[in-house]
DNA sequence: GGGAGAGGGCTTTTT
DNA sequence: GCCCTCTCCC
């Protein structure tokens, strides 16, 4: 399509968003309103007219996905090679590309790598445990990983000790020495975690206002995704980036606001007005996905938060799905059994009347809700998959040959090389791990290098020295291959799939799973063929491979096209489907109890959120389900509906109660 | 150092 | 009720 006809096509609120190019914008844009084809349409506007060249034009997003979803949409206005010079990515994957630029303002080098939350955890625990000898147990490494994220969230780093003072008691009053020296840590292994990723750039803004200026210069137009989402640090560095040109457009929605305990700031939505000058506020309140009880039901329920901007959903035209209108139903049910099986009843009946399975999804507050449906729709033949849950990429077998691989290319990676270096059994326990790392630490060098010292110096034992010799020769011969400094015989490189190989069969990792007799090893060896294949046939070497990764949450989702979707609240944000069950409506669920334990209010209005979140996920029908009792952790817990459901307009909902109680 | 049982703990999880 | 992690004993 071209250019002209996109812009014809569009309702006039989503025009003048497009053709506003000039100054500060916020785009409230109501769930299924076309946010993202104003973001889309506006980047093909500005570079069709000329407005600025790709590289001038920055664009953030969240998600890997939203950031694929609209470089195809871009492409698939203006011509694609136009495209590639776009700076539009995750927020974390820009800074991570603007900050290969300045690596040495870092404190390291460019081959540094990044800690996932997970290493992240691990080196918690170190420190915690081994340098300061506190009870993990009272004080888990993932609860101060936990508050150490949300400070730099804040952009509060370790020396800022006064805008701590709230957490100076944790771990026996040791949080700032523990911030204090995993950040140290970091540095030692040349490595960043998420956070840092998005502080170095602004700390290097600070320390370098000509950098600053640079950039500022560069960008002529800054647009940002899910804005309701960005964190202070986000907010900061959006600010500064355009504070130069002052065109920045911002598409978000505050009632869609549900990630606060990331560190999200809602309030930076709600302040733009006063935040940017001479800011324009335009709404997009034409819904193109939902029928008029759907969004009468949404709209309502979310009028009673007061946080927020205000705007409601109106159907695009309320005559046109006449016999579409099906009024939201509300259920109740006397077990949590026999909600999955009404859902199940449900699930068949609308598949009888012309319904495609693939287009329904079960919409939970709580991963654990999941596994009642799982079980019953097992039961009954019902496809579906799980959404989210365990990823690909954190499965146990595959974080082990990606530790292979980061130690191979990253030598000062301490994490991966603990991960490995009794993986398979070489007879290293802790003591012996314990032990290298002592002296690593006494002489500020990497593991992997200690490693090599103590072999010199005779600290091993016999047996001890022949293993971890081999082992350290493993490495020295595949970094010979991955450096191109042994070849084939023809003197050609040897493919880095080649390798990958030959070091799952080397290292005897691969067939530590062949020869387990766990059920799950089959399937594991599978997943790491899969990977293999992959980073053979998608990646040019390692170092992409893994960079990739590192910034990647999850694998495409595939689907053999009918199944239903099952997956959390969080995870349904910015899909559709025909009809949602939305199940453990319940005073304790959802609102989910800890939520307002922890943030009151401020807590239930996120519930309150996610609700309309979920409701607004229907096209054609929505069925909340509320049920007497249920097993919750083991134990019978009798429920009461959620508030949520008083909330909703009468008028367009049906409310019904249901037994199953004899049905299977 | 490694495997088997007990104990605790448990919301959400874009990168 | 289940899973992960720690610890005890071989």
């Amino acid at each position: 399509m071209k250019i002209d006809e996109i812009i014809e096509s569009l309702n006039p609120e989503q025009k003048q968003a497009v053709l506003q190019t000039d100054g500060a914008l916020l785009v409230l844009s109501g769930a299924g309103t076309g946010k993202t084809k104003v973001l889309t349409s506006r980047i093909a506007y500005i570079l069709s007219q000329g407005l600025a060249f790709p590289s001038q034009i920055l664009a953030l997003t969240f998600t890997n996905k939203a950031a694929k979803e609209m470089k195809d949409r871009v492409a698939a206005i203006v011509d694609a090679s136009n495209c590639e010079g776009l700076w539009l990515g995750t927020f974390h994957s820009v800074c991570l590309r603007l900050l290969r630029n300045h690596i040495d303002l870092c404190g390291r080098d460019k081959n540094f790598v990044i800690f996932d939350t997970d290493d992240q955890k691990r080196l918690l625990k170190n420190i915690m445990a081994d340098d300061f000898k506190i009870d993990i147990k009272k004080t888990t490494p993932a609860f101060v990983a936990d508050v150490i994220s949300r400070y730099k969230d804040k952009g509060v780093c370790e020396v800022d000790v006064n805008m701590m003072q709230d957490s100076l008691h944790i771990a026996d009053g040791n949080f700032v020495a523990i911030y204090t020296l995993y950040q140290e840590r970091l540095l030692q292994m040349n490595a960043m975690d998420f956070g840092d990723l998005l502080l170095y750039p602004l700390k290097i803004f600070a320390g370098y206002p000509d950098i600053l200026l640079q950039y500022q210069q560069k960008f002529k137009y800054v647009m940002v995704d899910e804005y309701q989402d960005t964190n202070t640090v986000q907010y900061a560095f959006l600010k500064l980036i355009s504070a130069g040109r002052g065109n920045i457009c911002c598409v978000g929605d505050d009632d869609q606001s549900i990630y606060s305990w990331r560190g999200a700031e809602i309030e930076n939505i709600l302040r733009f007005e006063h935040d940017f000058t001479n800011a324009k506020i335009i709404r997009l309140e034409t819904n193109y996905r939902s029928t008029k009880p759907i969004l009468e039901c949404a709209s309502e329920l979310i009028s009673n938060n007061r946080g927020r901007l205000g705007k409601r959903l109106f159907p695009c035209d309320e005559n046109a799905c006449v016999d579409g209108h099906l009024p939201v139903q509300v259920r109740g049910v006397f077990s949590g059994a026999d909600e999955a099986r009404s859902i199940r009843d449900d699930i068949e009946s609308y598949g009888r009347k012309g319904f495609s399975t693939a287009k329904m999804a079960v919409l939970v507050r709580a991963g654990w809700q999941t596994r009642a449906f799982e079980e019953t729709f097992i039961k009954s033949g019902i496809p579906y998959k799980i959404i989210g849950g365990t990823k690909f990429y954190e499965r146990q077998e595959i974080k082990d040959v990606v530790a292979y691989l980061r130690l191979l290319v990253y030598p000062t990676d301490d994490l991966s090389f603990a991960r490995i270096i009794n993986l398979p059994k070489r007879g290293i326990g802790d003591k012996t791990i314990g032990e290298i790392h002592k002296h690593a630490r006494m002489r500020g060098i990497s593991m992997f290098a200690a490693c090599e010292n103590m072999l010199k110096d005779g600290s091993f034992s016999p047996k001890l020295s022949g293993v971890i010799e081999k082992f350290i020769k493993d490495f020295y011969r595949w970094r010979g291959v991955f450096n191109g400094s042994i070849t084939e015989s023809n003197g050609e490189n040897i493919h880095h799939g080649k390798l990958v190989q030959s070091i799952l069969h080397d290292s005897g990792y691969l067939d530590m799973w062949y020869n387990a007799k766990t059920p799950d090893a089959a399937g594991r060896v599978e997943n790491i063929r899969e990977l293999v294949g992959t980073i053979t046939t998608e990646f040019e070497s390692l170092s992409e491979f893994l960079e990739h990764i590192s910034l990647i949450a999850d694998s495409d989702e595939y689907s053999n096209g009918d199944e239903v979707s099952i997956m959390t609240l969080h995870a349904s944000k910015g899909l559709e489907f025909d009809i949602v069950f939305l199940p453990g409506w319940e005073t304790g669920i959802f609102p989910n109890e800890r939520a307002i334990e922890e943030a009151g209010d401020s807590g239930l209005e996120e519930e309150r959120r996610l609700a309309y979140v979920g409701i607004t996920r229907g096209r054609k029908v929505v069925i909340i389900y509320y049920a007497g009792a249920r097993m919750v952790f083991g134990q019978w817990q009798n429920n009461v509906p959620s508030m949520f459901i008083k909330e909703l307009p009468k008028e367009y909902t049906e409310h019904s109660t249901f037994s199953t109680a004899f049905s299977v």
